[in-house]
DNA sequence: CTGAAAGCGCTTACAG
DNA sequence: CTGAAAGCGCTTACAG
């Protein structure tokens, strides 16, 4: 099948393939009345710009990367990331850019992924998420000039985009909602130490514990498996000032603390409450269904797109904070027992 | 920064740039000590071909793509994709070929996204998944002749690769097993009618029953959805001769069902034996646990991706079963009450 | 075994 | 407003 050509049309239309190429890509130079017969022709002979082409002479690749690392049984557990790449999708198909995906172990590898990508100019920017506190990939982007936007709180050292969650306004709010029940001894089971969020989490919760004049909470952190999580749960319910109440990173560990509190003969929600750190239809359909912060990870997802093509437009890189947690209450809070 | 490219290498080993391109890509036309002498340069100056010029030249793009139809919100519900795709990536990321992945919402969007990927040369080759049985995907992917490989049973009339799972096995076992136990009203809750495979389960359903001398059994179809399952289960249930036993044909719906029977007063496994048709961290979370169909998806991707592989090199197009299926047995199942 | 050259399908100054 | 030409960075016959 041969392939068809601007300069198949340029014959068609009897003009040079150049004004082809400016009718195409809308540029001044050709009359509206030839602009308008060249895409026409463009059409009816179904003419499509062959990429590599348009990537060798005008150095773009029309696709942006991610990079995920993980190892690759953990992925398939949380929701978070087919959701986020729906959101991805939902603006890059607009542009008609592609996504081009890599699953990988570890930052390491992550790193020798981007550089590749970048020096075969397959991608023309990248989208970073998982941050850690020390995130290595880091200073390799801002080395390698990679138009990049972080899925993570700013930082002040890179001229990268970025766009996070609220964090601590969902801490908050969960702490504040316990609170308010009656609670005043409340632990928190967080996530993977290294990862950024995960601390700014863990002084949030500190900070909104002092606030309400309860200080020293007990925070354990864990890898987020259900193993890690229900170990947590146990070694906490075994002390004598147990919580009444604990927060979760995600919500595979709170539905195993669930399983723990009922091995342990605890009573959830009439004696230990329990709130899920993520939503998912798990939550929902777990008894006692569990109470959890939802967060709108498609939107993050499309904000985070916006914000890369923006950049790999030439525009300064933005930095846009997602306000879309809020807390859905479910079964698994309650009231403290009587002291 | 300048790009570096070949004419660098040849000028600083002294050769035509046709040299290093044959000596760069194992060709014989330089002998082994030039070879090895351009190799050297190419590291030392940190070469990488540029993926557009090569793609120009060598008419291959060295990606290949996955364009997943659903709705972007109940992507995040089934883990299957982001272990799926994780085994693509551990085939592809060795071939040094990217995944580029698309998410869109029904198969005429498919189609659009297919032939425009194509026409553009962005993809050398698809992978097709959630294939119906009657699937209008085919026929545009057999008249634009994409090296395509089915993650689902071939179709005759098509020169496709194809790669799917020994469904009728799996659901033999889970019928012996339960009639092992002593059960002979077993329902099954099937998902989406559209779906091949549900079809080949349903039937290999109704066969394993008929082996057993249990015949017309039960078929609910659903959409996958714990509402529907739900929905599904509490009619089974409501009948005269509801059945002790019901398969589900994943593991949301399972969960969902364990809900109902509770709320119906049905002891699980006691008075019902629940199977889910995947299995899942939630299958181990839940109380009881589910007793489940385990498949090995990681597997299935990469094998799929073989396949794919093989095709875009001109190899013929190959078909692989994937014997992986087995039953988890945990306390959903037991023994039926006596009659 | 090696060199010079055409070609892949576009874009983009540069003349007219 | 339009045409002719160079260039993007490779590959691949074709001569030597």
């Amino acid at each position: 099948m041969k392939r068809v050509t601007i300069a198949e049309i340029a014959e068609r239309a009897g003009v040079s393939i150049g004004a082809v190429s400016y009718a195409l890509n809308g540029r001044p130079g050709v009359s509206e009345e030839t602009r308008k017969r060249i895409m026409d022709i463009a059409d009816e002979i179904g003419w499509r710009p062959s990429l590599a082409a348009k990537s060798l002479s005008g150095s773009r690749s029309h696709s942006v990367g991610l990079i995920i690392a993980r190892p690759a049984d953990t992925l398939g557990v949380e929701p978070f990331f087919m959701r986020f790449i729906s959101g991805l999708e939902r603006e890059l198909s607009g542009h008609r850019i592609a996504l081009l995906l890599q699953v990988v172990e570890d930052h390491r590898a992550a790193i020798e992924a981007m550089r590749l990508c970048w020096a075969e100019r397959r991608i023309d920017g990248i989208v970073v998420t998982d941050l850690y506190a020390e995130d290595t990939r880091i200073p390799v982007i801002e080395e390698l000039r990679i138009p990049a936007v972080l899925a993570g709180r700013p930082r002040t050292d890179a001229r990268l985009g970025a766009v996070w969650t609220d964090d601590t306004a969902a801490v908050d709010a969960s702490v504040d909602y316990l609170v308010a029940l009656g609670h005043r001894r409340i632990a928190r089971v967080a996530g993977l130490p290294a990862l950024d969020h995960t601390q700014v989490r863990i002084a949030a919760f500190r900070e909104a514990m002092a606030r309400h004049g309860l200080s020293e909470p007990q925070v354990v952190e864990t890898d987020y498996t259900a193993e890690e999580g229900a170990q947590a749960t146990r070694a906490l319910l075994s002390r004598r000032d147990r919580p009444t109440a604990i927060l979760f990173d995600n919500d595979v560990m709170a539905l195993a603390a669930i399983n723990v509190a009922q091995e342990m003969g605890i009573a959830v929600p009439g004696e230990l409450s329990i709130v899920a750190g993520d939503d998912s239809q798990l939550c929902v359909l777990v008894r006692p269904a569990l109470t959890a912060l939802s967060w709108d990870i498609q939107a993050y997802g499309l904000h985070t797109a916006q914000v890369l093509l923006d950049m790999i437009d030439g525009r300064p890189p933005r930095t846009h904070q997602e306000n879309t947690a809020r807390l859905v209450i479910r079964g698994s809070t309650a009231a403290p027992p009587p002291a």
